[in-house]
RNA sequence: GGCGGCAUAGCUCAGUCGGUUAGAGCGAUGGCUUCAUAAGCCAUAGGUCACUGGUUCAAGUCCAGUUGCCGCUACCA
């Protein structure tokens, strides 16, 4: 048996508290379309899905619903498999961080790479300021002399007991493969994302300590845990590093969202690029590309946990229910962010696009022509006689629609490859507008007939080809009705565009069944002074970009002692003057009165929701005793107090009526 | 603040190495047609190609600046 080419494409791994969204769904059917294109092909694909379990939160997240953490996990991860199974997702393997097969396989990765040197154990020396009780970044203690910002007292050497990968080692490496597209990253912008950032790669935490009993251990080392990341990326690896599956690596596609793309376009490439060079390891390379899409926002707004207004489960069900599974698909596809911008999941945009693709042409089209091969030849279709007018033009466009579709397909642009199959039905539709079949026996035409209907099954079942992958389930439907046996083949793993989709696949004396595949959504009138367009162009909504994951803050304690409390020196304050501070665009500049004439200046990071013009004269709660800090060379003398809104917007604090400046809060 | 990207018809977007009247799909309007799912076909839409200046025989297409938006990054203790 020849050597059939492989095709191996990967979705994220699904953080296991979440609920399935939209998001979800999005990028798993784009993975699962662009499967579906190679499987047609012919090659030997592989398509990975599966959940990211290993999260400090899981832990937290069952223990508030007196779950076991496994049973948590195990139930949500269902979710998840059976939500892509009801999807029609045709992923061929589901794996999930907990399991066996993938926790072994870590810790040898692990192991070796820190055998290697490549994986190191806390040296990170860092300059400490014991004043403020934090590290201070190389070049920020250069600025400072090496001197504590308030204390004036030398920065000391101390070093951090954790385990961290030498990114740093890898990043020229990278940005070479990178910018070659040898490993590409795509599109372009994203491209020119990373490339720029990793010029500052430095070397980035490999584990954490202090974790429940939940997760993979450092090997050797069982007071540290795997950082959950590191583990989660390498299920790419553990779910096909295995003899039956080696031969699928390296990913040929791998769809991540742009928020994920850091760890995926620099930390993962960088693990293997280190596995790679040890002598077990010697098979890796890293995936041929790396494809990060935008996301989708809903009827113009942002979707966000704290708006909660996700395209969820439910919302999702009643699509399917309302358009067809494949109408989603559609929706999705051709209308989805695979580019930078973000696309809008809005449901009159949907209905017009179902109806003018889906029911209007596609569905239209199969119909008229099947009705009409029953009224004139019985439902058999004839074989093509002599060219006509315009048969030769139907061809040139069913050729060039299969070229354009492949092409398409090369490039991931599956949308554009989904518009390459609609446009032969199109091309079918001009063609009988042209050749009117349905007058030719009264204009004594009727020996055009065969060839006119020959060509338009013809057509229709050559584009048929292109749009399975993302209608896989109307275009079933369709082959059936027409007797192709398409289907069958292809899950036999016999796909073969290629031939197939060379013109006269249609045989003559094949039953064409008639068949609605896409009925019209009637759009319910429900009137009642003008609809209000969303999105109107430049009144996007702002959007408040949510919170970057840091490292990890130190949450609140669980108890306070009251002695603590009263440490606070909490006061009213009026705001007397404030200014936007240079360089910065979050930065405002206060100065606050707190009686007695005296005056404090305070950096507060609310530039944001608050320009400096309101804010003066306004009273603020003002955390008086905190210790001073130098922020932008401005020395910030306790920080104003406020509370998150939805979103993340910072309020501040105001007392319920006018206080006297610097009254204490208690 | 730094780096990068984008700004083209009502909407979503194409516009390759600069070169005749700037394109597609949707929507809208008018006409044609009846095989078909109130579907189809054809025609029309007068878009300062964000703004200003520059290079060139010639710029949406290159350069500089301006404005707006987006992304990464710094700043928010």
């Amino acid at each position: 048996m020849s050597q059939r080419k492989t095709f191996y494409v990967t979705t994220p791994i699904y953080y296991v508290n979440d609920q399935p969204h939209i998001g979800h769904v999005y990028t798993t059917t784009l993975a699962d379309v662009l499967a579906r294109h190679h499987r047609i092909r012919g090659e030997d694909t592989f398509f990975l899905t599966g959940t990211d379990e290993h999260a400090t939160k899981v832990v937290d997240a069952a223990a508030e619903r007196g779950l076991s953490t496994q049973d948590w996990a195990d139930k949500n991860a269902k979710a998840f498999r059976e939500t892509f199974a009801r999807l029609g997702i045709s992923n061929d393997d589901f794996i999930r961080t907990t399991e066996d097969r993938h926790k072994s396989r870590v810790l040898g990765y692990v192991k070796c790479l820190i055998d290697s040197g490549d994986v190191y154990k806390g040296d990170y020396e860092g300059w400490y300021d014991a004043g403020q009780e934090e590290y201070v970044p190389e070049l920020k203690a250069k600025e400072q002399d090496f001197k504590g910002v308030i204390s004036g007292k030398p920065l000391i050497k101390k070093s951090e007991k954790n385990y961290f990968f030498k990114l740093s080692a890898y990043s020229a490496e990278l940005i070479d493969l990178i910018e070659r597209d040898v490993f590409k990253v795509a599109p372009e912008a994203r491209k020119n994302e990373i490339l720029n950032r990793l010029k500052t790669a430095r070397d980035i935490p490999l584990s954490r300590t202090g974790v429940a009993d939940w997760g993979i251990r450092v090997p050797g080392d069982e007071e540290h845990s795997i950082y959950v990341w590191i583990d989660a990326l390498f299920n790419y690896l553990t779910a096909v590093d295995t003899k039956e599956r080696r031969h699928y690596w390296s990913a040929d596609v791998q769809f991540v969202g742009k928020d994920i793309l850091w760890f995926h376009a620099a930390i993962w490439p960088g693990l293997l690029l280190a596995l790679k060079k040890q002598t077990d390891y010697g098979w890796i390379e890293l995936p041929k590309v790396l494809y990060a899409h935008s996301f989708w926002i809903r009827e113009g707004r942002k979707m966000s946990k704290s708006l909660g207004n996700f395209v969820d489960l439910e919302e999702i069900d009643a699509y399917v229910v309302d358009f067809s599974l494949d109408g989603l698909r559609w929706f999705l596809v051709t209308q989805g962010p695979l580019g930078t911008n973000d696309g809008d999941f809005a449901r009159e945009r949907f209905a017009e696009v179902y109806n003018a693709d889906l029911a209007n042409t596609l569905g239209n089209c199969v119909n008229r022509v099947a009705t009409m091969t029953h009224q004139i030849f019985g439902g058999v279709l004839p074989g093509s006689g002599p060219d006509i007018e315009g048969s030769s033009e139907l061809r040139d466009a069913v050729a060039a629609g299969v070229t354009k579709a492949a092409a398409a397909v090369d490039e991931i642009a599956i949308d554009a490859a989904a518009a390459a199959g609609l446009e032969i039905v199109r091309a079918v539709d001009g063609f009988i507008a042209k050749t009117e079949p349905f007058r030719a026996a009264k204009q004594g035409r009727e020996a055009e007939l065969p060839t006119i209907l020959y060509h338009c099954s013809e057509a229709l079942r050559v584009a048929s080809l292109i749009l399975w992958p993302v209608l896989p389930g109307k275009i079933e439907a369709f082959w059936e009705a027409a007797g192709y046996n398409y289907a069958s083949r292809i899950a036999a793993g016999g796909g073969e565009i290629k031939s197939w989709a060379q013109w006269g696949g249609a045989r003559e004396g094949q039953k064409i069944g008639q068949i609605k595949l896409f009925q019209r959504f009637k759009v319910p009138k429900a009137e009642g002074g003008g609809k209000q367009k969303q999105n109107q162009k430049g009144q996007q909504p702002k959007k408040k970009k949510a919170p970057k994951v840091k490292a990890p803050p130190p949450g609140p304690k669980d108890e306070l002692s009251y002695e603590e409390f009263c440490a606070l020196d909490i006061r009213i304050a009026r705001v007397e003057a404030a200014e936007a501070v240079a360089k910065a665009d979050k930065l405002l500049q206060l100065t606050l009165r707190l009686g007695d004439g005296e005056t404090r200046t305070v950096l507060s990071g609310i530039r944001e929701w608050y320009s400096p013009e309101e804010m003066v004269g306004q009273q603020v709660v003002y955390l008086a005793n905190l210790a001073p800090r130098k922020i932008r060379g401005i020395m910030s003398q306790g920080m104003v107090l406020a509370a998150n809104d939805v979103g993340n917007a910072a309020v501040l604090l105001q007392p319920i009526k006018e206080l006297p400046d610097g009254a204490k809060v208690s």
